[in-house]
DNA sequence: CGATATCCTGAAACCGGTTTCATGATGGCT
DNA sequence: AGCCATCATGAAACCGGTTTCAGGATATCG
């Protein structure tokens, strides 16, 4: 291990450990005398600042703490990764906790994340309230992504969601499908709300009534999203079009209308919502709504810095778009 | 933020910070009056200790640290989940640092883990020599995932690649086919020079002689995937099965063959490594060789717990296998 | 040339815990 | 009753840095 201390440094230079700690941070002038003989005994011990001692003398850590919710997902995995990339060219280091979308370890992990004396924090979806942040994080920068708060003065990374399913659901409009399946993602879960109420929108600007037997839940996953297309065709109700969940949830419903013998895009389109990298390498390739996953945790993490720095930062909207590729048929074009 | 510390604690419940701190321990005995007067004023005043402070004092950090090459690929990810999982019962919080398959960023990547007195690490794949790791971290226990040295005494995670690549293909040649291509991964990459060995060990014992034409070199990526099956048609040589470095790559496979027209698996027969999520939705769902690696970094993370425990730990060839779905055609069928 | 401002520098306090050490109190045993 | 082992506890040292403070050396200025 690197048992070499400043004050071995101070001896060897033959200054005081102030004056070694003074030269190794750069921010006080030193004679260059002095200066060179610490840099001199520096490199030849090989001393490595103790970076918890550091953290706890100056009262920063270096470290930004990262609620994530681990549920597997693409999404958030995307997210994560931008925040590490984004994290990587300063001089602090991501620490991860995750709360598997249950608010009792949400809770305990965002209070090991605090007591760890994290200088920041990025919460990434989750569902404790703004409150119950507020309890364990005074004065603490936080950058939430991926979940927007009503009431709250947290500055947030989010996309539209209401106004992704509203797309989607127009595209598929716009193509000419009227009876326009919906495969909803968790009751309780904010975007699977939002990114229905966009389709529900859309659909009554057509003058469609929203048929209930035409909606199915899922959990996001592709399992789901093949029991769900099962029970739609179960049902009987007719449908030509489908709006799944993310993409995963399209996956698993293109495998189960494949097995019932239906094609995609001819006899039933699919629209995901996502746009996954593997969504454009389906068979069709995935018409979908593009969700800037890795973007939004760049930004979260220079947000971080940002505020950090005493910067100030607002709220964001990152903007989605659509991706159109070959899972929906245009029914508008006349076929000989 | 939490300005309370067992001074404070040890005011309020009329005993010595000492007192406090064995309280809190709860290692050596205490009289049960102080220790409950300790405990009252812990709960009322609201104390969290702070873990930088326990860690200067206690040296050890209760952090392990995890170098990813966050490629983004779901493999890499998906060890990194076990990783965080595997450690997530214990009070040991995972730090991560990224090398981005680039070994100059690879090393400092590690050294600022080791600054940061990490109390163990994980290393997810990676490049950088056992010597490098070896300077920076004496002592440091250290488990390898994904991974494997020759020369040295780490604990390695890995899965027997070369073994992975001969069942693959194996199972193609059980399944009757004999023009068998092959898109291998980077060819400096280790996995896939094994898993290419694997493949060349099962065609010469079935009297084959690997065909160059039949070889073509991939990023891992799905869109070299599909430019690999783009220039194998453009060859003109024949195949009846590809087997593919991953099952990105195989995604893209099977993009490209779906646009020239040809059938999985009735025309061309595809079969992938790594069973990822997806790769039971692709349409026919991916026959592939399974990779443990959520279980990879599972059994990384209680590694590192064993060793931290004084308990010794032997490198770990985590056995994979294959998973036959619908992508292979059986040949030896006879078709009426 | 003396007075004052400025620059360096070392000593010491500090961050918030853990751990060692010494001591007084208790308890067991003969 | 007397002696030694055990126990509980507070004082103080310690982890390895940062930062404050004060003083000596130097520079500036009238």
């Amino acid at each position: 291990m690197n048992k070499v201390t400043i004050d071995d440094i101070a001896k060897v230079a033959g200054v005081s450990k102030s004056t070694v700690s003074r030269v190794l941070q750069g921010r006080v002038a030193v004679h260059p005398d002095k200066k060179n003989a610490v840099l001199t005994a520096t490199r030849r011990l090989g001393f490595k600042p103790n970076i918890v001692a550091q953290s706890l003398a100056s009262g920063r850590s270096m470290t930004i703490g990262v609620l994530t919710q681990n549920m597997g997902s693409p999404f958030y995995d995307a997210i994560a990764q931008g925040v590490i990339a984004g994290l990587s060219p300063s001089s602090y280091s991501p620490i991860f906790a995750d709360g598997r979308w249950q608010i009792p370890m949400e809770l305990s992990a965002l209070q090991s994340l605090v007591g760890r004396r994290v200088d920041g924090l990025v919460l990434i979806g989750g569902s404790i309230s703004s409150q119950q942040i507020q309890e364990c994080c005074n004065e603490l920068p936080i950058v939430i992504v991926a979940r927007r708060f009503s009431d709250s003065n947290y500055r947030c990374i989010s996309m539209d969601n209401v106004h992704g399913g509203y797309e989607a659901t127009r595209h598929l409009l716009d193509c000419g499908h009227r009876k326009i399946a919906i495969i909803r993602g968790l009751s309780h879960h904010a975007d699977a709300i939002e990114r229905h109420q966009g389709y529900t929108r859309a659909l009554e600007e057509f003058g469609i009534v929203p048929d209930p037997r035409l909606m199915v839940e899922s959990d996001f996953s592709p399992d789901s999203g093949l029991s769900a297309v099962r029970e739609l065709i179960k049902r009987g109700e007719p449908f030509t079009a489908i709006f799944a969940a993310n993409d995963l949830t399209a996956f698993g419903a293109r495998l189960a209308l494949d097995q019932h013998g239906l094609r995609v895009p001819d006899d039933v389109s699919i629209i995901g919502f996502d746009d996954q990298l593997e969504s454009a390498y389906m068979t069709p390739p995935l018409t979908t709504y593009h969700q800037p996953a890795r973007e939004m945790g760049h930004h979260a993490a220079k947000a971080i810095l940002k505020l950090l720095q005493g910067d100030e930062f607002l709220s964001l909207q990152v903007p989605g778009h659509l991706v159109v590729r070959r899972s929906v048929r245009d029914l508008t074009t006349i076929v000989h």
